[in-house]
Formats: structure tokens, sequence, C-alpha cells
DNA sequence: CGACATGTTGAGCCTGTTCAATAAACGTGG
DNA sequence: CCACGTTTATTGAACAGGCTCAACATGTCG
């Protein structure tokens, strides 16, 4: 119904299409409905940093000044909804969406500050698993019913998307990886992007979230 | 007037008082209005990552879930304003003047996860003294009218301080300081937190932030 | 099936760390 | 205002984690 939704459209995107570039008018919010996004900001030398996952329910688009500053990509298949920025005040239920929405963004960036400057390789390449694994946000232990038990998970992004994520090399990653699996971490598929923990509570006390201590 | 603003109480903070500590319940956002605070993050082996520098006109107190992960601490005598969460729907205009921080809160996230993830340490170190220059927000040059000038900073924290919100060591935010000194960039006052930047531009180009490229 | 993108592994190097000693600045009380 | 203890800053030397460059293997898709 248009009355509810104002000014919201849906668009689907397809892996690796881009939905705002920076240096584009940033004219929209857009929050995902199915699949994932990444956002990420280029150096003039060609460093790549991913600043940030956005998975359905997220919301993304934020820029400071009338232009994007970072550009946002479609991880895979996705379906947005694109809500134009001037409508936001006659919306108030998409406000109140946007208001809880902002405490979940802004934790999962703290997570990954703290990621980025004070963990080491297997630690941050630990956390990230551990985030691809959570279906209830960060800050809740992923899956508190099955303790140490194995899980398989889907890793939508290659090697070098996840270093430029966890500001490593992708290099850095592989071996990483292969470490993990050497010690009876996880299991890397045949199948590209399938991964089996082996044991999430192992994972997780690597990975030094925290959240597994909270309780 | 209490019916502007209902649940808005002024408190004064000195420097190093906390505001919030990680695990307290989390009920009040905290808007800055004079002076600045820090935001960290601990791991349990005593490894810290300060996740946001919150300056006047700031807003902090994000968390998701019912306590807050993160430590929030004066960096210098401080003026803030505290809101109730639960009053947040009777006050539009606040929320109006949140809506317009998370662009802001989420630009510096993202500078930040570049800095920490892809820059180098004299980098990160311009980066940071280019952002203590700026009156503007980010992603505005901070004196347009003044490239190219000289500008003496105020840096209210310890090196300690500086190295946890770089993901440095101290000890390498020293020598980055001084190599700065001995080519020039910066002159080190002999009063602590004094800095006097040479030559606004050049500091710039070294921190890479892409903001003068913009025009 | 073949071409191309992605992933894996190795060797040597470099940036930033750690540990340790010294120096400078601050604040307090006389 | 100065002496003294404490905190913060500086500098040096050796080390290490992660990077770069390079070769090779494995998947994927037309």
């Amino acid at each position: 119904m248009s009355a509810v939704k104002p000014h919201a459209m849906t668009r689907n995107f397809r892996k690796h299409e881009t939905i705002f570039r920076a240096g584009d008018r940033a004219g929209c919010l857009y929050e995902v409905v199915k699949g994932s996004l990444f956002v990420y900001r280029l150096l003039d030398d060609g460093r790549r940093q991913v600043v940030d996952f956005v998975r359905a329910g997220d919301i993304c688009g934020f820029t400071d000044g009338p232009e994007h500053s970072s550009t946002c990509e479609a991880l895979e298949a996705a379906t947005l909804l694109s809500h134009e920025r001037c409508g936001l005040a006659a919306n108030p239920e998409l406000q109140d969406r946007l208001l809880r929405q902002i405490d979940q963004r802004v934790a999962s960036l703290h997570d990954h500050a703290v990621a980025l400057g004070r963990k080491t390789a297997a630690e941050r390449v630990a956390t990230l698993l551990m985030r691809l694994v959570s279906t209830n946000g960060p800050g809740h232990c992923p899956a508190p019913e099955k303790k140490g038990a194995a899980v398989k998970i889907h890793m939508p992004m290659t090697r070098g998307e996840v270093a430029d994520y966890l500001g490593l090399s992708l290099e850095t990653v592989c071996r990483t990886l292969t470490d993990m699996e050497r010690h009876g971490l996880i299991a890397i598929g045949q199948r590209r992007g399938e991964i089996k923990i082996a044991n999430l509570c192992r994972l997780c006390f690597v990975a030094k979230t925290d959240v597994c201590g909270r309780d």
C-alpha cells in the first residue's frame, strides 16, 4: 500500500551489482529484504577496506554530506527496499525501524574496530566466521542451544573480500583458514563458500568475542 | 523548559570520569554539549580498542542489547545532556537530531575502519591530527580558507590513548610523531597536548584522507 | 573440455611490536 | 618558588606477525 510506505521501491540486484558508488548523490536509504551487501572504500593507490557487511533486516546508505563516500555492492543476489530520504519525515514507521537499526549498526562497527585494531589474524578470521553463523544480531551467542555443536555456514565472499574486510592480505586469510582446518577447528568444503565449523564454542573462544563469556 | 525536553538532564563530568561502563544497563543516550569523550572496549587479556571519539554536538550511548558493551569516559571536562531512551518517542525534536547524527557517526566509524584496516602508522597518525583540526564534520576540508597554512591544535589524549585509538603501540605513536617533527610536518609543543601543524595540505596528503582530493 | 578466476603454499622481507632504559612534564607540599 | 615523586613521553635493540612476490593447484563456467 503506497499510503503506508510512501516513497519505498523494491529492487532486485544480482551478485556483484552496484547499489551505489562513491561520489553518487545520496538520496536514498536502502533496506535489505533478502541477500546481503557489502560497503567499501578505496584509497587512490588501490587499497580497499570493506567497512560493513549488510544483511537482511539491515539498512545502509548512510553518509555524511550530499554524496556517498563509499561504494555498495551486492555480495549475492539481493532484494532491497529503497527509501527516499526526503520522505523520511512522513514515514514514522520507517523512522522507528531506523532508530532500532542504529544500535545494531554502531555495535557492529565497534566490533569491527576492535577486530581491526587489536585482534590477530586468527582472531579476526574466527570473529568473521562467528558472525556468519549468527542469525541473531551480534552480542548474542549465535546458537546457545547448540553450544559446542557442529554448524555448516555459507561464506558468500572470496578470500580477497574477506581479506579487505579483516584488514589482512588474501594470503594470510588463506593460511589462517588452512591452519584452522589442520587444527580441526573447521572443515573447508570442496564447493566454494562452504565451511563446516566443528565446534562453535572452540571457535568462539579463538574469536575472543567476549560474547560467550557474557552469561 | 521541561515540556520541550521531557526527559533530558544536564550533567558535568571531570576528566577521566566514567559516563557508562561495559555491562551497565543502557537506558540513556548522551548528547555532548561541551568537551569530549571516548568510547572503548576491552578484551579479557587487557587489549583495548578506543572505538570512537565523541565531541560537542555528537551523541553516544548506542548499544545493541540491554547492556552497554563499551565503556565511555570523559577525555576532558565535559557537559552532557542525558536522554532517557524510553522518552524518545515523545521527543520528535531529539529524534530529528538523532537521525542527523547517524550519518555523521557512521561516516566517522567507516573512516576509522579504513585507517585501522588499511593505513600505515604515519597515515593513521596524520589522519587523527587532521580530525583534531576539523571543526566541521569529517568529509569536509577542515580549513578550506587556509589551505597550506599553519594551525595549532590541542590533543587532549595521552600517547597510550592515541595508540589504542589507532591500533598501534604507544611507542610507534611516539616515534611517528617525532619523525613528523623531524620532517618539518609538525612541531610538538613543550606543554602536553600542544601540536602545531606546519602545513595542513601536506599533512592531509600524508593522511590519504581523500578529503582534499574531493573538490 | 578448456580458459580463467580463485585459492593454496613457500621464502624472504619489512613494519610495527616488545622489552627495557632514560628523560621530560606535571602536580603537590613545603 | 622550588624540590620531589609520579606519570607520561622518548629512544634503542631485537624480534615476530603478517606482507609481498612468485609459483602452482583447484574450481567454475562457458
